[in-house]
DNA sequence: TTGTAGGCGTTATCAA
DNA sequence: TTGATAACGCCTACAA
């Protein structure tokens, strides 16, 4: 393996090193004689251009970066998914970078940006000071998903989590229940405070007293679901339905309920979120809502390739919606 | 943002531009005051050194690339965490390249080493053909994780899924079950046939007749798994037991069992495979195989990392074990 | 300790 | 259509 480059590949096919790299980057423009000759050569020596060269020639990498809070969790997989399939079609790579949740990586990486090291960042669901996200950005090619940044220059494409949480605590009270508890995720996380506003505005619309002995804050996981649960049931005065910030907090809340002999939906009704693969292989079957994981993916890529491009967006900001996915746990029955 | 390059903060410091990349690579080296200027100059411009020029003059990335079958995949994600927390401690980056299991795709991603993108692969569970895997690879780092390329000259870290099988069919030999199906992955791929030759050794280790009416290939995912055990049911003589390849057949069989009126682990006592987040959630909690996710992810990383930086390895080949997991699935009560 | 200058392997401009 | 040559931005002998 002595490195072999585009010299080698010219001499052997005598012809220039202009000549064997129009071969790459415009082949009508190199006459069919030399390029089969080139061709040749380039199987014979067994070469392969170097990226790292060209790259820096054209100040361009075809790589973009996706800032990712957790790669474990399956909601941001999906989303990285279509990702990758977008950016695979469009021969681009994908470098990734999980946050594990922490502000200075979440800083660390964004600066690969300006190290040139990216043409573009997907940011999925930052955490950072927007402010500092924009002032780091400096009108290089950027997306957010998954905040609502309303009053940011960075295009964003997001799904309306408050109305989420109103459908889903709309859907109990259609079913008759008046009673309902919320478990939120971390109330550090604008995120957990628009879901629980989503809550709130839905009772308040329809005139039912928000019990704040009912309202509790949890981390996302099983384990909190099962033991805000647990507290809760022991409650004096008990509720009827929960909605549950995160599918995970809700099958906990089902276990719970169930090891203190509640059956669910009768004595609780439950509503979950996030419609993760477990939601439907469950016991009872978990009705939640589903975030379009896909579109968020796939729409934000699109944006930023087209960024990058130097196009100009239509829509700098995209809302997408979340699907209520009826199942078995919140009790409601086909006529 | 007029780009600036490291002559601007050369020009601004009033030193040279080899003192200005001395501050970055050797800061030592440099007198404390100059040291201090340029620190200054770097901050009045905004300076970020172009990685790309720092590559192509290092010939070296500090990026690997992960090729991974399907990201979506949890026991996937589990590695590429571990990967991912490894790189990140010793300064390197990571490409991801989802394979979605094609093999051009895999090939593809492989190439990227040749083209100097990367300075080393780690390459989860290939489906590719060995020799050409080694022959693309030509000498650059890489690591293998999860085949058993015993006949390999790439370094590789594994886990030993025949034995798996075996001792989780064993567990339940030891249990008093004599008739014991076997729920297959898809048998083009070489680890499910390592995995039934586990439970065939076991079966026939313990003298036990093995029933090929009870030996079923499914896909994996627990839909397969529901409509295998439906069938298997409804046979004329039933199993009493049942080695599922993966932890979605398994609570897919458990699931199809529950609508027959069956009662597990009762008459049906059930192990499964990979420790999913699932198993120690549902109902019965799933008895399993673990696969040491972490480790693979850790070792193969730190293995990869040595090689890039021409250390040479002690163990080429690094042999893991999977953890049986009793839950209560299977039956086993504690005395 | 500092500066000068050559080169990493391409691409792109320009002239032939 | 082709070839010579100057970048791209940084690192690192080597010399001062």
């Amino acid at each position: 393996m002595p490195k072999v480059t585009m010299d080698d590949v010219a001499r052997k096919a005598s012809v220039s090193i202009a000549t064997v790299s129009r071969v790459y980057t415009d082949p009508d423009k190199v006459s069919p004689k030399n390029r089969e000759k080139v061709f040749r050569a380039i199987e014979e020596l067994n070469y392969q251009p170097n990226a790292l060269a060209r790259n820096l020639r054209r100040l361009q990498t075809n790589t973009i970066l996706i800032i990712i809070p957790n790669i474990v969790n399956t909601f941001f997989t999906f989303i990285l998914k279509s990702i990758q399939d977008v950016a695979f079609e469009n021969n681009y790579q994908v470098l990734l970078g999980d946050t594990d949740r922490s502000l200075e990586r979440e800083e660390q990486y964004l600066y690969l940006l300006q190290q040139k090291l990216v043409d573009g960042v997907i940011l999925l669901f930052p955490r950072l000071n927007p402010s500092l996200i924009e002032e780091i950005v400096d009108n290089h090619p950027v997306v957010i998903v998954g905040q609502p940044l309303f009053d940011s220059k960075i295009p964003t494409v997001t799904n309306d989590t408050c109305l989420s949480t109103q459908i889903a605590t709309e859907h109990l009270i259609k079913l008759g229940h008046s009673k309902i508890a919320y478990f939120s995720g971390p109330l550090n996380f604008l995120l957990s405070h628009d879901r629980l506003k989503g809550f709130r505005l839905a009772m308040v619309k329809h005139g039912l007293k928000i019990d704040e002995s009912f309202i509790f804050e949890g981390d996302f996981y099983f384990q909190s679901g099962y033991e805000l649960a647990a507290k809760m049931l022991s409650l004096p005065d008990l509720p009827t339905a929960l909605v549950a910030g995160s599918d995970e907090m809700a099958i906990g809340a089902i276990k719970a309920a169930r090891a203190l002999g509640k059956v669910v939906p009768r004595d609780l009704a439950v509503i979950g979120f996030d419609d993760i693969k477990m939601a439907s292989i469950c016991e009872p079957s978990l009705s939640t809502m589903a975030q379009p994981a896909d579109e968020l993916g796939r729409i934000s890529t699109e944006m930023l390739l087209a960024l990058i491009k130097g196009e100009t967006i239509k829509e700098r900001f995209v809302l997408l919606y979340d699907k209520l996915v009826i199942r078995e746990s919140c009790g409601f029955k086909k006529v």
